[in-house]
RNA sequence: GGGCGGUUAGCUCAGUUGGCUAGAGCACCUGCCUUACACGCAGGGGGUCACAGGUUCAAGUCCUGUACCGCCCA
């Protein structure tokens, strides 16, 4: 005797068994076979080692979980590359806050390469945190080609893209107005900036004249500004206004002596300036006074007027965001003041309040208006970001890469059409695969995300003022000034030959290396056969705030260097919210930690309950409820995952008992002219399933499959097929092919639900095998054996066995133990009582009723069913009706109830009746309508006018 | 400001090209520990499909507008 499966199921139990039993075999390891096995590739979005993962890392893993499970059964050569991301700013700013809190010390008490060991440490920790999560929700990466990107393979990646583009003179240094995050003091590119809105104020600001002027009869003595950034104005190199604005004859060209400063500057004239307006649906309008402050220094706007119009650019800030003479002041030795000093080293929202104050005590404060706008803000630190002025290195994105011009010259000048995007540039690169069909996102209306980006974008601002990251591969030659680069470190200026090299301090943006992510981590630059084999891959699966981030960049890159997308499909996921519709995030404590999730409920139902809720909206919101796990901590988790549990749950018990009953089960003594009804009924319905979940799945639909097998499964296989089986189970003459569907569906079942629930299914899987290690149903359907699950092939579609009268009749038996199960429950008639029912059906369902009436008997609790033409309804039974035949359940009638039920069937019917007759009475509705529609309602009129007669005679006969 | 999504039962969500009396799970009510499963079984109640127009024989589904919630981008 086999041991039989445990008699609970422990999901703890079974997920330590599954995962021995595939890292043992190193079941997800893929190689180069060389052998023509269609590969399949998927890149694990890396997560950052900032911190462990979270829900929506668990949603993300298992979504790709499930397509490599199911591309791995389905035999193609299967690859998931699994990985860590440095994510520079984030990592860097955590371990900085750790640092402090634990031991009062900064960054700059380090040096440099020490600070870096801290991080390390840091990210060692959580790498392998991150990675025992994955493993821990049954994630099948490839673990032994696990990389990290700024490890060996990833470096020699960045430092030969990095060449590539600066060879190409894609890579330049400039000076601009970049997203300045003061806390964290680096640059960062504008898609790191996150607007929020803020209620702030306009401070009205009067700049005295030097001269008063006469406008129209009145006298004027200043102008006004309006701003929202009061201590920019430290930095004021000019006046702005429309020159539309009446005024601007008599001010365009004079003076005005900047307050606190008292640097002159002029009053200039430019288009940008808004014109008042207080009726204006502009709130810029509204607010306007008509003169604009314009600080070149700290406002893009007024950088781009200071452009055109060749202003100075006086900057007023140190790198921390406080005010300082020393970072670009230029005029501070002329204006040097006790007013202004007295500013120096406040920072700056404290010399906001002082300027402001300034000006009320000096009579120069004209109004103070509440003003609710958006302000970027960090992403990492959020505080809010200073436009600030400084040297960068960028990538052009829209520059003609002159190597491809050489290589397809009649593309040189060439735009994609209505853009400004060379096809032949960086950005044309990762657009045009998108608009020729080659990249696809799923849900489509993501590619217009992609594309409105890449359509609008601008350079991209490589550097950051981080210590950790990868470091810039630029020497700056201290002789000549000469910018080197190489794949090796060079040890002479390429101009000059000098020695005398410094290497740039920065590093590089993490999504730099990102970029490179699908193809660093196979090695590339070097050419391997692991590389040919599995690049490039197939789907990307994300969230949609990664794919201005992230997608783009990719497939830029991955176009660049390597000559092909990344990529075909971009999947796109929900992002998981609380009850209330919330973001998940450690400040609100609203967030679910996946480990807690597996803790309580089980890795498969995590799973379960995560892929169940994915179709294809942009959110999922999952009720968070707190609750003591059985080590006593009290966590969160939610209530949602019980439907996963219960399922696993329900999966366990009824293999369980199916495998009690397979004891001894042989092949060969399968005899197919020997299936009932109810195993062409179940097989039909399995043939089905197959075709179902494999469609789905090939769409990438999660919660569709999923359903199919709950039903097929749950309603199909547990509540009729598997309680039709047990008699059959006692029966020597039927056992064995009872035995056989059993074995031969639970193995399919297994499969198709193997790439949502892994453990549990493997688990079951390897039970079976011992117990019934060859399935198959001779002559009809074959399957090939497997040792384990994971590599078992998916199940094959099963036409021929798809059976409509099976189909057919099966229903219209459920329909009759329905009907009687109603009437047991109405009359409180005990379960266990047997009960006496005859039928009388309509001429055609006959013979099914007679054929099939163990069936009725065996699940309606019937001592004696018979079925006839010239049955009547014998005195005191009472009756239902089940599609067109009338059902009556003896010796149970109470007169009042039996009319209740009667009464209440009546009027349903007739409120059928209602919508149907009206319908058919309307001309329109008949000569417009398809005919096959027409057709439909005319049979159910009949039906429903043939039932509710039945219903009218055995209310009459049971009197008034 | 631009773009996108959502609004269907108390809760979380399905509902394919318009076509049966709009479905599921959870929760709720009734009865059952029927030797696979009480994380279960059987039965049941519960919805003006956000609102206002329109197209159509027919609208939860298509079109227009409004409101509220949320996300992305500037």
């Amino acid at each position: 005797m086999t041991e039989q499966l445990g008699k609970i199921y422990e999901p703890k139990i079974t997920e330590e068994q599954a995962n021995r039993i595939w890292l043992e075999n190193n079941s997800f390891h893929a190689e180069a076979d060389g052998v023509n096995r269609k590969p399949y590739t998927i890149v694990i979005p890396p997560p950052n080692v900032t911190a462990a993962l979270h829900l929506g890392h668990a949603l993300n893993n298992t979504l790709q979980d499930i397509l490599i499970r199911y591309h791995r059964m389905k035999g193609l050569n299967t690859l998931w590359m699994p990985g860590t991301d440095h994510a520079g700013i984030a990592t860097q700013t955590v371990v900085e806050k750790r640092i402090l809190t634990e031991e009062g010390k900064r960054r700059t008490d380090f040096a440099r390469e020490e600070f870096i060991g801290r991080v390390q440490a840091w990210k060692d920790e959580y790498e392998q945190k991150i990675i025992d999560q994955l493993k821990a929700m049954g994630c099948s990466c490839d673990w032994q080609r696990t990389r990290f990107t700024m490890d060996e393979v990833c470096a020699r990646a960045v430092r030969a893209a990095f060449f590539k583009l600066f060879k190409d003179g894609l890579i330049y240094r400039g000076k601009r107005l970049v997203n300045w995050d003061p806390a964290t003091q680096t640059v960062l590119a504008d898609d790191e900036v996150e607007h929020e809105t803020i209620q702030g104020f306009f401070w009205y600001l009067r700049y005295p004249l030097n001269e008063p002027v006469v406008i129209e009869g009145k006298r004027v003595e200043f102008v006004t500004v309006a701003t929202t950034r009061p201590e920019t104005m430290l930095g004021d190199t000019a006046v702005a206004m429309n020159p539309g604005d009446p005024r601007a004859k008599y001010l365009v060209g004079k003076i005005v002596k900047l307050p606190i400063v008292g640097r002159k500057i002029p009053i200039i004239a430019d288009e940008h300036v808004v014109l008042p307006n207080t009726t204006s649906e502009d709130e810029k309008a509204k607010f306007s006074t008509g003169f604009l402050k314009v600080t070149p220094a700290h406002d893009p706007d007024d950088w781009a007027i200071g452009q055109r119009q060749g202003l100075e650019v006086i900057n007023v800030m140190a790198p921390d965001g406080s005010i300082s003479d020393k970072f670009g002041w230029t005029d501070w030795e002329k204006i040097k003041n006790p007013d202004v000093e007295n500013l120096i080293g406040m920072d700056r929202f404290e010399a906001r309040e002082a300027v402001v104050e300034w000006f009320r005590e000096e009579g120069l404060l004209e109004e103070i208006r509440p003003y609710s706008h958006e302000v970027g803000h960090s992403y990492r630190s959020h505080v809010p970001i200073e436009p600030y002025l400084s040297d960068q290195w960028y990538i052009a994105v829209k520059k003609p890469i002159p190597s491809l011009v050489a290589r397809r010259s009649s593309l040189a000048e060439e735009l994609i059409e209505g853009t400004d995007v060379p096809v032949n540039s960086l950005a044309g690169l990762a657009l045009k695969p998108l608009l020729d069909g080659r990249l696809r996102f799923i849900p489509e209306r993501y590619a217009r995300t992609y594309q409105a980006w890449l359509e609008n974008l601008r350079d991209w601002p490589i550097s950051r003022q981080l210590w950790w990251g990868h470091r810039i591969p630029i020497w700056y030659c201290q002789k000549c000034g000469q910018f080197n680069s190489g794949l090796e470190d060079p040890m002479r200026c390429e101009k000059c030959s000098s020695d005398e090299m410094v290497q740039d301090t920065d590093v590089l943006d993490t999504w730099f290396s990102s970029a490179l992510w699908p193809f660093s981590t196979l090695g590339w630059p070097q050419v391997s056969p692991v590389l040919k084999t599995f690049y490039p891959g197939d789907v990307l699966c994300t969230a949609r705030e990664i794919i201005t981030l992230w997608v783009t960049r990719m497939v830029m890159m991955g176009q660049y260097c390597v000559g092909d997308i990344p990529f075909k499909d971009v999947y796109i996921h929900a992002m998981i919210q609380d009850g209330e519709g919330r973001k998940m995030s450690k400040s609100l404590g609203n967030g679910i930690d996946p480990l807690v999730a597996i803790n309580s409920h089980g890795a498969d139902a995590m799973r379960f309950t995560l892929a169940s809720m994915t179709t294809d909206t942009q959110d999922i919101r999952m009720p968070v409820a707190t609750m003591t796990l059985p080590d006593g901590r009290v966590e969160n988790t939610s209530p949602k995952f019980d439907v996963g549990r219960n399922f696993c749950n329900k999966l366990w018990n009824a293999s369980r008992f199916a495998m009690m009953n397979l004891e001894g089960v042989n092949p060969d003594d399968f005899d197919k002219s020997k299936m009932t009804i109810t195993d062409k009924w179940i097989l039909s319905r399995l043939a089905r399933t197959i075709n179902e979940v494999t469609a789905a799945l090939d769409a990438f639909k999660y919660n569709e499959p999923l359903n199919a097998l709950y039903k097929f499964f749950w309603n199909d296989f547990c509540d009729w097929y598997l309680e039709w089986a047990k008699p059959r189970m006692q029966d020597a003459g039927q056992k064995p092919v009872a035995q056989n569907v059993l074995a031969f569906v639970l193995d399919q079942v297994l499969r198709l639900l193997h790439p949502f629930v892994p453990f549990i299914t493997e688990g079951i899987f390897q039970k079976l095998n011992e117990i019934s290690p060859v399935r198959g149903l001779k002559g009809i359907a074959d399957l090939s054996s497997a040792k384990a699950l994971v590599k078992a092939d998916w199940p094959k579609r099963l036409e021929t066995l798809i059976d409509n009268e099976a189909e057919r009749q099966i229903a219209i038996v459920q329909s009759v133990v329905k009907a009687i199960r109603d009437i047991r429950t109405k009359y409180n008639r005990p379960p266990k009582e047997m009960l006496f029912v005859s039928a009388r059906p309509a001429r055609e369902h006959i013979d099914i009723m007679k054929q099939n009436a163990d069936l009725i008997k065996q699940l309606a609790g019937v001592k004696e069913f018979e079925a006839g033409i010239a049955i009547v309804k014998p005195p005191n039974a009472a009756v239902a009706i089940a599609d067109a035949s009338e059902v009556y359940v003896h010796n149970v009638v109470d007169i009042e109830a039996e009319r209740n039920r009667l009464t209440k069937q009546k009027e349903q019917i007739e409120g059928a009746l209602k919508s149907i007759e009206a319908k058919l009475a309307n001309e329109n509705f008949v000569s417009r309508a398809k005919p096959q529609v027409v057709e439909q309602a005319k049979n159910k009129l009949a039906e429903l006018t043939e039932q509710l007669k039945v219903i009218e005679k055995h209310l009459a006969e049971l009197g008034n």
